[in-house]
DNA sequence: CCAGAAATGCTCATATAGAGCATATCAAAG
DNA sequence: CTTTGATATGCTCTATATGAGCATTTCTGG
């Protein structure tokens, strides 16, 4: 309370936590939801939970009987229209979790969705002219071009081509969340209202694509600085699968011997002494993650020109 | 809720707004705070708050009648022993603004305060060995020494080594969250329960010192890779200014060539044509940030090696 | 005119990142 | 037993970025 003292009049509000849970399986990046697989766990918080986070592991092993295992606070947000059956605000607190998928047979109608579902435009692994350009990039423009001032289009056109990689500027797989939005704007998405105006991208409830774009995009930014790729690996697995779970994850190819040498500049794995000739060809190393790496380094490096030994 | 079908039995709770607000002035980084000067602007979320943000800055202008600039969330935290006068449990959403000081008198007893008064180890700008060793090393590895088997106490030390950089590790400046919470439990700062063992640092009310110590590491992370020092500059400024003012955040000194470098090569200022010869010495030029930035470039680099042009 | 305080210009050595070329090593097909 | 297809691995070369300093220039205040 912001006063110790007296005794606060605030209004009753609900709590909702809501899980973003993800896994790589075959080469997909996935996420974990319920019902008819457009809707992710999430329930309310109450006073039998110890923590906010204990409260969405709960929530989450109640109704995917899935276990969760690294998670990081995501958002808060609380929609102007969203209230509960007492009309009561809603806060919502988003998480984002990694795990590996585990196949158990029926539970309880929880299923992983490959995250491209819903936002068929992150993935450009394959080659070929990428869906952007291709089907988001006309509508966009058009969008932009129906601005009512000259500034305003500007200002649009120069968002869309840094969103979205048009006119020169480069694809930044970051920038998911302000893409979404973008689209949202320009009433692209069928949760704007309308019908979509044809895009693909499957909708989901309320605003949880919403949410699963600040995970992608939180997830995606975070494997460029802590080896958090690992929470989605098992125990041994090969440079190459690592790599194919990186990429993935960012939507993108990698160049395979720089990748090759970003791993080991960093110490991040070392042979288990096995190798597997699973996928054809020369077989290859298996490795482990070093866990001890996150107690070594802190993290990487600075970015400002510090002054040493003063 | 989550599941829009059916109504929600979710417990009632109190949800808080805390914001961390900073300023850099006389070359300190400061805070904003409430009363005696131990708290943090905050009040509760209540229904007539068009968003969390528009709540949390209504209660700082309510609280201190300083406007309040860019913002961003924080985390989100729900202590299990912290309930209101109605024992519902609390969860609190903290906020990080960036404005610049405005010396109004008699605010309603606002005040800004050094942050470092807080965290003074925080501060390693002046030369001489710094407080983390000389101050804080011996109680901590005392407190690693303390534990029960060899392995946690090694584990201990490592983690000393890193958060403090200790034996050979470097600083990171970081880390100030991690350093205040190992702080917490070897029992060295007074909210833990006893006097804090004679280490320097005022203490604030309730968790507002961590939620402070979550705000400066953020700022901390933030000002490497995104332009928000600018948020504390105003409209002219000298580039020595500017790098003060970096310096008063990070905690550290700067090289100045380095630093200047730095900024030019990205085009983050540019001259507004006049000089300024208020410090002494040659006089320098002044320059404007230039806004456009934000638009051009969505960010710094990967880190990933992507290949280009599949 | 001189000392003090910055502002500025440059240089050099060392990482890091982006792109490719060339081999090595296996499994399976023929 | 050889060939083909698929990787796994080693290395090289070129930009660019980063960390550290040295050397000048340009003012203000005695």
């Amino acid at each position: 309370m912001h006063d110790s003292g007296r005794p606060t009049e605030s209004a009753a509000i609900a709590a909702e936590l809501i899980a973003v849970i993800v896994a790589v399986t075959d080469g997909q990046p996935r996420v974990l939801t319920i019902g008819d697989g457009f809707r992710l766990p999430s329930g309310p918080f109450v006073s039998g939970h110890r923590s906010l986070q204990a409260g969405m592991r709960s929530w989450v092993e109640e109704q995917t009987h899935h276990p969760v295992g690294y998670v990081e606070q995501l958002y808060t947000f609380a929609d102007r229209d969203r209230t509960d059956a007492a009309t009561r605000r809603i806060v919502s607190i988003s998480y984002l979790g990694l795990t590996r998928e585990i196949r158990a047979a029926g539970n309880l109608g929880a299923s992983w969705q490959s995250w491209y579902r819903f936002f068929p435009w992150e993935d450009r692994r394959s080659p070929g002219p990428p869906m952007a350009e291709e089907r988001l990039a006309p509508p966009l423009r058009a969008w932009a071009d129906a601005a009512d001032t000259e500034a305003e289009r500007r200002d649009r056109r120069q968002r869309l081509a840094i969103n979205f990689g048009l006119d020169g500027e480069r694809w930044n797989e970051d920038l998911v969340l302000q893409r979404y939005e973008t689209l949202w704007e320009a009433q692209l998405v069928a949760e704007a209202g309308v019908d979509g105006g044809g895009i693909p991208g499957q909708r989901m409830l309320h605003d949880h694509r919403r949410i699963l774009a600040t995970g992608i995009a939180r997830l995606r930014a975070k494997i460029k600085y802590r080896p958090v790729v690992f929470e989605l690996m098992p125990p041994a697995f090969t440079l190459l699968q690592l790599q194919r779970t990186v990429e993935a994850l960012a939507g993108r190819l990698l160049h395979k011997q720089n990748f090759r040498r970003l791993i080991d500049q960093q110490d991040l794995v070392e042979e288990t002494g096995e190798v597997t000739s699973e996928t054809g060809g020369r077989p290859a190393k298996l490795f482990r993650f070093r866990g001890e790496v996150l107690a070594e380094r802190a993290v990487a490096g600075s970015k400002l020109p510090v002054v040493r030994a003063v």
